[in-house]
DNA sequence: CTGAAGATGTTATGTTATAACAATTAATAA
DNA sequence: TTATTAATTGTTATAACATAACATCTTCAG
């Protein structure tokens, strides 16, 4: 299937499906929970779940959060930048949100850069206390 | 068992165990790689290793990757900041270094306080090309 | 239409991590 | 020292996360 960056493709069935699971739930879903709310809709296996997400995080709409074995619909605020991502954690309410940040982005591709490394992609996820709960 | 930050406690037996087979390690290792190398002196079940990594990553004294589900021994340059910690996958050859910058720490508390969030702990890997293999 | 690539379905298995409970050892205080 | 408590250990079983391998079906460009 050939498509563009950013501008996503017609999905699959199964990938239609596991996006709208994500886009309805409030916060981080492992694959087996994604898979057992999708049984109902004739789902039976773990692939069929993790094929659909790997797809959807190729396409940029779905994360992976790696500290917590789960995964998110991609919800950075428009006008943001696309090049890199961040999550925050609340360790207290569990909500999870994405930050992007250009200049960030740039201080750590130097940070990197400093030490002779080329950055392809950055898995930065912050636990703490969200303002809520602060 | 009482201990200051950066002055690492006596170990107990698996914690020395598991830390000489971190140290020893050109790499990141798995809880399951460890163990397999200290069954020889001992050790039958995860959990006898999985418990030791706890405490070793507490005290500080090493690392756990969350991207690739493996732990390293904390090897930051001495006068480097304690702060924050990143790591550099090379996806040629493997690599895992360690960086950390107090600058950066600032930058990225500093980025998710203006989303009103309290960073408390970091996880931050970045994957590339290490020079070497550039 | 047809061939190639992608997506799906299915079974089995591999890998990572923790629960629960009993026993032992180490540190502390009376 | 000895009683008390906290930490560590050992062990079995199981939970949670992820992929290998292979057959089949769909899509779509030529």
């Amino acid at each position: 299937m050939e498509h563009f960056p950013h501008t996503p493709p017609n999905l699959t069935k199964n990938q239609s499906m596991v996006m709208a699971a994500l886009l309805k739930a409030n916060g981080p879903l492992s694959a087996y929970t994604i898979l057992d709310q999708l049984r109902s809709k004739g789902l039976r296996a773990p692939l069929q779940v993790y094929r659909a997400l790997d797809k959807l995080v190729e396409y940029g709409m779905a994360h992976r959060l790696e500290s917590m074995n789960a995964f998110v619909a991609c919800r950075h605020p428009d006008g943001e930048s696309e090049s890199m991502v961040a999550f925050t954690i609340c360790e207290s309410c569990g909500e999870v949100t994405e930050i992007s940040n250009d200049g960030f982005d740039r201080q750590l591709h130097k940070l990197a850069g400093g030490a002779g490394f080329n950055v392809k992609k950055s898995t930065v996820e912050l636990f703490g206390q969200c303002e809520a709960c602060a």
